[in-house]
RNA sequence: GCCCCAGUGGCGGAAUCGGUAGACGCGACGGAUUCAAAAUCCGUUUCCUUCACGGGAGUGCCCGUUCGAGUCGGGCCUGGGGCACCA
């Protein structure tokens, strides 16, 4: 039979307009149906739209559609992640303004994500530069700054030298700004921070509750809160000692060690050390000198340990005979902690180099239980090496014997109740790594921070009758540095508490801000509060959440703690975590090709010959040999993109689509390859002509079931039924890969079945039902195609309006089986039997076996396994 | 240094509960169709051994638990990721 050829690019543009024309993806609140909000990360509005996107996109757009198709009341929006440098690098390049530059790229790039005809509400899109947008987010910030959730202080920031702006600690990566990769100064500023901290413990607790979210991420975000269970201690000092300075407190994990002290170490910032540092020349050059110190991996790792002896001691809190000496260290930091440790130079590497090179005593005070592993532990703290295992205290008084954890708690409960300077001398402390995020960028293209700074009043909100704080489009990017410093008629504003002359605020807020709550904007966009209480009541948290894992720490940890913060000050009603589950997808790559020159090319520029080892390349243009690289994430750099508007002008989205679905688990890396869309563009001309032969062969959509079904009918109705089956499970289980194969795996059974000559009547009944569950499961993935062939089979309706069939359970299950016969073990043979046959049946089978009977060799069997379904173990 | 994850044919991968390892796709090989090609269809494709029937080995390596291990436990090796002067 003659079959046109599916013609995606001419179709597509078609049904996009359909579901257009008839607002098929609008949704609202129906209180009546269950809700589901699925959600891919949004993109920031480069220019134009990546594979990586299109991979994003599809997935969540397979499962919105199928959980529509299921009778949920989906969401399903997209939006602009819009601030950020980009539009301002542009705008100094090009003389544009970061707006019009970054309004174009939403409108080229709305029209990409159009063609890949997603299922999106595209009536809720919107940018995060709109001020309708941040005008909310910074009555948010008014309200955070009211509830103390954000603060300004005084404090060294890592400063980015190219990006001329502060970073916050997550965005510092090895010590280089996240972005510019330059290597990141530390700088005392006045900065805005949020106060993420207070919110350390839930944050890290409720992590346990995200059962749906990927255990690394869990851990990755654990890692950084970073609890440690520890001791606050309180050292009389003795001394010389500055006024105000007679105890000193410190925090330590290891209070077990405790009589394994033999120096104490505060940081160069240290009160006690500036107050020291007035009187002693010397050690304010010491403390000059590490504070200059950078703070680059390399840096760290080539620093010597040092220190300046400040000649007081401090008093052991067991023994007020025993003193040990303070030191002022390089390696102490004043952020954590106390910014004070004792030292315990047999229990810490840095602490015995410390101790070895300032010829400090090193006492051991854990070794391992066993007499060997002891002897030699006690050898390596000799040689210099300190022992960090398991263990039992020795040469410490009332704790030796103890192991380290029963230890911890005797020197706690020994001190409970023991004062210093009327404060007790111990106390049990959590201590975070975590910081607060530091919020303030000097930068024009970002959400104002609200407030107005008087010489009089000191820092005043802007009125909320006031917001949005809009930025002002008359700005040049001619000079380096934040525009809004210098833009005088914006800047300089009447005080709103005492009228005089004021200053605004000219730092923007981290873009990170932006997208922390994005999500909750989306259940009503247009809310002239930030959040619509019955609108995000009903539809958060998300339920499905995707996107990369780069973002498994800030942006998500960030999002995670703006929740709360926004439940604390009463936007959404009691919402603690916005994401129910998330899934994080893996990158697109693709081979790398370089010239003679050693310039990247394009893989459009690249011609291939050969297969296997005989692989080689040319460039096309030339014919000169081209070296063909490893498989990378496709990047700008390496020039090893597929654009994916060229796909979809030749192949259509839909080919794209089941391409970045099949093969490659989702949460892997995929690797885009011309003979993979090759393939997936086939398997679409096949199930086009599958279709087409089933009208021709199949019965016609009104014929009545038949009263019973041949062999051959049940036996294709079964597959169709248990791919529908299994198609729904893996779509909900997001494994697309799976759920692909299983379509081909049907995409075979129905084709066998078209073979026959002459079908019986009851046969064509079970094609047409083929047919139509076929398009139906290939419909969330490939859209397009399964409304061209929804309509083909002679439907008027929409397939993306079609409820999702429902599976006949007594098609689910065989009759008959095939049951695995195993001697000792080894697979030997298979019997088929009833699906019911039960222990004894399936024995006497299987013993019946020539190749059981052979194995016995007259001999009764040992023992026999029978674990009916499954197996029979015949053990000799 | 610490923490986490992964390792299965030529390749991407499947095996949801400890029960027939290699589904499905890609590639390759053979065949049909065609004047020829494209397109399509059919078959073979883990390795070793055998003319064949068959037999043996096999999920990074070693050991263990079990009637039975890709799957569970212990110890390694390799690769990837995260954190890192955090007391």
């Amino acid at each position: 039979m003659a079959t046109e050829r599916y013609n995606a690019p001419d179709r597509e543009p078609h049904w996009q307009s359909v579901w257009k024309d008839r607002d098929t993806f609008r949704t609202g609140t129906d209180p009546d149906k269950p809700k589901c909000y699925v959600l891919e990360m949004f993109p920031y509005p480069s220019g134009r739209i990546h594979m990586g996107h299109v991979r994003n996109y599809t997935m969540g757009d397979v499962l919105a559609r199928y959980k529509r198709a299921r009778g949920f009341n989906v969401l399903h929006p997209m939006g602009w992640d819009a601030f950020g440098m980009p539009a301002e690098n542009a705008a100094m390049q090009n003389q544009t303004h970061p707006g019009t530059w970054t309004y174009a790229n939403i409108a080229a790039m709305r029209t990409q994500l159009k063609s890949i005809g997603l299922a999106i509400d595209w009536s809720r899109e919107f940018a995060t530069c709109d001020a309708a947008y941040y005008k909310h987010q910074q009555a948010q910030f008014l309200d955070f700054l009211d509830k103390g959730i954000a603060y300004r202080k005084s404090s060294k920031v890592n400063w980015d030298p190219v990006d001329h702006t502060v970073l916050a600690n997550e965005q510092v990566i090895d010590g280089k700004g996240w972005r510019s990769g330059a290597e990141v100064e530390q700088r005392e500023l006045t900065q805005w921070f949020l106060k993420i901290t207070d919110y350390a413990p839930e944050l890290l607790e409720a992590l346990d509750t995200l059962d749906k979210w990927p255990e690394k991420v869990r851990t990755m975000q654990a890692n950084w809160i970073g609890r440690s269970e520890g001791l606050l201690m309180r050292w009389a000092l003795a001394g010389d000692t500055p006024a105000g300075h007679d105890v000193l407190d410190i925090y330590t994990t290891r209070p077990d060690t405790v009589f394994g002290a033999s120096f104490m170490a505060i940081a160069p910032d240290h009160p006690l050390a500036k107050a020291l540092e007035t009187s002693n020349a010397d050690l304010a050059t010491f403390c000059d000198t590490c504070r200059q110190m950078g703070t680059s991996v390399a840096d760290i790792e080539s620093a010597e340990k040092l220190g300046f002896d400040t000649g007081l001691t401090a008093v052991h809190p067991f023994d007020d005979t025993w003193k040990v000496p303070v030191y002022v260290a390089n390696f102490i930091l004043m952020d954590y902690g106390t910014g004070a440790i004792f030292g315990c130079p047999s229990g810490d590497q840095r602490d015995i180099d410390f101790a070895r090179k300032y010829d400090l005593p090193v006492i051991p005070v854990v070794a391992p239980d066993s007499d060997a592993a002891r002897a030699e532990a006690l050898r390596q703290i000799a040689a210099g090496t300190a022992y960090t295992g398991p263990g039992v205290m020795i040469n410490s008084r009332f704790l030796d014997g103890q192991d380290t954890q029963t230890a911890f708690n005797s020197v706690a409960d020994r001190l409970s109740g023991e004062t210093v300077g009327g404060k007790p001398v111990a106390e049990r402390q959590t201590q975070f790594r975590l910081r607060d995020w530091g919020i303030s960028r000097q930068r024009y293209w970002g959400c104002p921070i609200p407030v107005i700074h008087c010489d009089d009043c000191g820092v005043v909100p802007v009125p909320k009758a006031d917001l949005p704080v809009e930025l002002p489009d008359d700005v040049s990017f001619a000079d380096p540095g934040n525009p809004l410093d210098r833009h005088a008629t914006w800047r300089d504003v009447a005080c709103p508490s005492c009228g005089k002359p004021a200053r605004r605020e000219t730092d923007t807020m981290d873009t990170f801000v932006d997208s922390s709550w994005y999500f909750v904007r989306f259940a009503d966009p247009t809310s002239d509060t930030p959040a619509n209480a019955d609108a995000t009541r009903y539809w958060l948290p998300v339920d499905q959440y995707i996107g990369g894992i780069e973002h498994a720490i800030l942006h998500l940890l960030y999002s995670r703690f703006w929740t709360r913060a926004m439940s604390d000050t009463g936007h959404v009603d009691n919402l603690r975590e916005p994401f129910a589950a998330l899934f994080t997808q893996g990158m697109v790559t693709h081979e790398t090709y370089k010239a003679a020159d050693g310039t990247w090319l394009t893989p459009v520029d690249v011609d291939i010959t050969g297969e296997g080892q005989a692989r080689a390349a040319t460039q096309r243009a030339t014919g000169q040999p081209v070296t063909i690289g490893g498989i990378e994430k496709m990047s700008k750099s390496k020039k090893n993109l597929v654009d994916p508007d060229e796909i979809i002008g030749s192949y259509g989205a839909d080919c794209a689509r089941w391409f970045m679905l099949s093969d490659s688990p989702p949460e892997r890396d995929v690797q885009w390859t011309e003979a993979g869309v090759a393939g997936a563009s086939r398997f679409i001309q096949r199930i086009w002509r599958l279709v087409d032969e089933a009208i021709a062969k199949g019965a016609t959509s009104d014929a009545a079931a038949p009263v019973s079904f041949s062999d051959d009918a049940m036996a294709l109705r079964r597959v169709t039924h248990k791919t529908l089956d299994q198609v729904g499970n893996d779509i909900e289980a997001l494994r697309f890969n799976v759920a692909v194969a299983k379509i081909y795996e049907f995409a075979n059974a129905l084709q066998s079945a078209l073979a026959q000559n002459e079908p019986k009547p009851d046969v064509q009944w079970a094609v047409r039902e083929a047919a139509e569950i076929m398009v139906q499961l290939v419909g969330p993935m490939m859209p397009h195609l399964g409304e061209e062939c929804w309509a083909r089979l002679g439907n008027h309706t929409l397939l993306a309006d079609q409820p999702w069939p429902a599976a006949e359970p007594g098609l689910l299950v065989d009759d008959q089986i095939t049951v695995a016969v195993q001697v000792n073990g080894k697979r030997r043979d298979e019997i088929s039997v009833a699906k019911t046959a039960d222990k004894a049946e399936l024995e006497a089978a299987a013993l019946a076996l020539d190749s059981v009977r052979k194995a016995l060799d007259g001999q009764a069997p040992k023992r026999v396994i029978v674990v009916p379904q499954r197996i029979v173990n015949v053990v000799v």
